[in-house]
DNA sequence: TCTAAGAAATCATACGCTTGATTTAATTGT
DNA sequence: ACAATTAAATCAAGCGTATGATTTCTTAGA
């Protein structure tokens, strides 16, 4: 019952890693979009290397078992996306940092941040399949959820903060995480909702201009809901 | 290949129907929690005649398939929440016909709507499986998705319409969609996004008082978005 | 430089299991 | 006795995985 080697995640000392390094790459990929899009269980792993080119045992071959394969796709996601988001997120940080601030400047700052990740989760750069699948590990969770809650959980403590700073309210209330959960859904739920959303809104796709419109309707609402007027 | 009888929806005209027409019922309560758990692949058939104390081939007698067991299930749901739901929505709906109202009147009912959709759908009164089977078809939309959307389609409409007496914009304007999609996602996002929420939160699960927090919040951000005061 | 041994990667095939659907036989109520 | 319903047995198809053979590449000895 013992596997006998491991070559899971092969770290080849020879040059002959390279071919293999591409296989396992192009696993990974084409397994993203097809869990993404059918999700576990209706994804076969016949689909998934018939697409990659790769032959069937490739997958127990390179990540020991279909959810091996699932639970790198969770990795690699989630650590594209943080990486991306990084920037923004240290951006935001910092900024907070200073002596000072104004109550305008930072729901300015937190306007933009909150945009920012609007657009990474949105737009088109990274590809929507990304989104799908960790909504649906939302949705279903299993191990993969915590590989990636644990590297969105810097974000929340920040989005936190900033409501706190916002709202004058504690940041660890019930209130200012539930202010910032219903935030972050107006931002997710256009992928989310996605069928729904373009049929009501008579879109055909999420492209530059939709994408605007979420945007405004985002930095509108926000500066109704902090902006200090009342 | 042709079925030689359609005993589908039977219609007996004996007294037996009634032993007939219970054991559909079963299957169909059953179903919906099965389907709105698993999903429909994962559901087996064999599971949902074993916890509807049903025979496996009742499901193809009574159903014609797995499938037309599906679109029965989509079509409980939406009645039942639609009926459920009608009250409140027929009230907001001539509330809105009266002359001379005030923009704080509207506000108020539509507040009072949204609050009862928000109950409706996080509420112990209906069971959180019908809003988890209808989230799962909105994210992998397939033939059921249409039988949903329709019968949600009129409060749709209605919410449009609140919205641009509220903002002064035309109801099919893109903004004006947005903004209520938005607002229904506020509602929504606790049961779709429900473990990484509780999470969050801190939360075992979604009780009275957790909708109470979820309460608040959203008649706090209705009042914040479009309460007339700048 | 050339070539053969050995490891790494890929392949075709098959197995055990589960699924939804079907068929055959027993049981029920009238 | 008879038609309708249920229970048990069975079917074909699809799934993830295991296995042994084969190809591809790296490397070392002459």
């Amino acid at each position: 019952m013992v596997k006998k080697s491991k070559p899971v995640a092969a770290s080849g000392h020879s040059a002959c890693q390279d071919r293999s390094e591409r296989t396992r790459q192009r696993l990974i990929e084409v397994a993203v979009e097809v869990f993404a899009e059918l999700g576990y269980e209706a994804a076969s792993t016949r689909t998934i290397v018939e697409r990659a080119q790769a032959n069937l045992v490739s997958i127990p071959y390179y990540f020991g078992s279909k959810k091996g394969l699932y639970h790198a796709v969770a990795e690699y996601i989630a650590s594209n996306i943080a990486e991306r988001f990084r920037p923004a997120r240290e951006h935001a940080r910092e900024g907070l940092l200073k002596p000072g601030l104004t109550h305008d400047e930072i729901l300015r700052m937190f306007t933009e941040l909150i945009v920012e990740y609007a657009h990474l989760m949105l737009g088109v750069e990274s590809p929507s399949s990304w989104g799908q699948f960790i909504y649906r590990e939302q949705f279903d969770p299993t191990e993969a959820f915590e590989i990636i809650y644990a590297k969105f959980l810097p974000a929340f403590e920040l989005g936190f903060e900033y409501v706190s700073r916002l709202t004058k309210k504690p940041a660890d209330a019930s209130e200012t995480r539930i202010q910032f959960l219903a935030i972050l859904s107006m931002v997710k739920f256009a992928r989310i909702d996605q069928s729904s959303v373009l049929r009501t809104m008579g879109w055909k796709s999420f492209g530059k201009e939709e994408i605007r419109i979420v945007e405004n309707m985002l930095r509108n609402n926000l500066h109704k809901l902090f902006a200090r007027s009342a």
